[in-house]
DNA sequence: ATGCCTAATGGAATTAGA
């Protein structure tokens, strides 16, 4: 089974590059982020023509997640526990029925943090995007505890908005004071991965040179400066089923891109 | 160099992204 995450940078924008994408690519799962979009106004029947169920959590202008997927999803849950009166929408899970063994899997788009506001004492400005990072990363790995501990085969995937190391990044010293690579978002990252969950990507290819994020400034595709933050990070039962794992960087090149590409995961689920 | 692009909103200039 064929799952992939990707970030569109805006479902009305990307419509014709992502519906070309998924003729192409044939993914049986899609984790969309940042459709930017209210759930009714999700061009859904564009998908559904494709054979796609689709399961949106949007909100006006910005953030958003969606599951677009070929088996039907149960069980679907919009939101990440932890704060009711968080209002953006970064989280949706739900369980996919394959032909061996259901998956649940959580779509997630992390929060960027930036900018970072520190006290005088190193910790964040409550209040401040980077605190929201941070806090919301506690709820991540609160959820995470509770997949880890569910043992079945379960997936988070998505635009996590973290550089896990300086190999993961084309000019690592321009990201030093930046919240996709300070120590402190790094280390909440490490703390959810060493519960015990395979970084897929990570699992198959080794080395520097493999990116997700290109920004549209500056001519940084054509410099190949970029930088890897989107992943997968898969329960021990789901890693179990890891047939492979590649970044299609190759769409970062078509016409009118995001400045996300996708990374495709296969499970022999 | 808190911005060299892009997207959304709303119908110009601002906010947000990473």
């Amino acid at each position: 089974m064929k799952i992939a995450t990707f970030n569109i940078n805006g479902i009305k924008a990307r419509l014709n590059a992502l519906t070309d994408w998924i003729d192409e690519a044939h993914p049986d799962v899609i984790l969309c982020q940042e459709i930017k979009s209210v759930d009714e106004a999700f061009p859904g029947e564009v998908f559904e023509e494709r054979g796609y169920n689709v399961e949106t959590h949007g909100q006006k202008s910005f953030n958003g997640v969606a599951i677009l997927s070929k088996l039907p999803l149960e069980d679907v849950t919009r939101g990440l526990p932890g704060d009711d009166s968080d209002e953006q929408a970064r989280w949706i899970e739900a369980t996919v029925m394959g032909e061996t063994h259901a998956c649940r899997i959580c779509g997630l788009y992390l929060p960027n943090g930036n900018p970072v506001e520190l006290n005088p004492d190193g910790s964040p400005v409550e209040g401040g995007k980077y605190a929201y990072k941070l806090d919301w990363m506690k709820r991540l790995e609160a959820r995470a505890r509770a997949l880890m501990a569910d043992e079945m085969p379960a997936l988070m995937g998505g635009d996590y908005n973290i550089i896990p190391q300086a190999e993961d990044a084309a000019k690592p010293e321009q990201w030093t004071e930046d919240a996709l690579f300070r120590p402190q978002s790094r280390e909440a990252f490490r703390r959810i991965v060493n519960l015990g969950f395979t970084e897929a990507f990570r699992a198959r290819t080794q080395g520097p040179g493999h990116y997700s994020f290109w920004d549209y400034q500056a001519g940084a595709w054509q410099r190949n400066n970029g930088i890897r933050i989107d992943h997968f990070l898969l329960t021990p039962q789901a890693a179990d089923l890891m047939v492979s794992c590649e970044i299609q960087s190759d769409v970062r090149g078509r016409e009118k891109p995001s400045d996300h590409v996708p990374v495709m995961l296969d499970l022999a689920l």
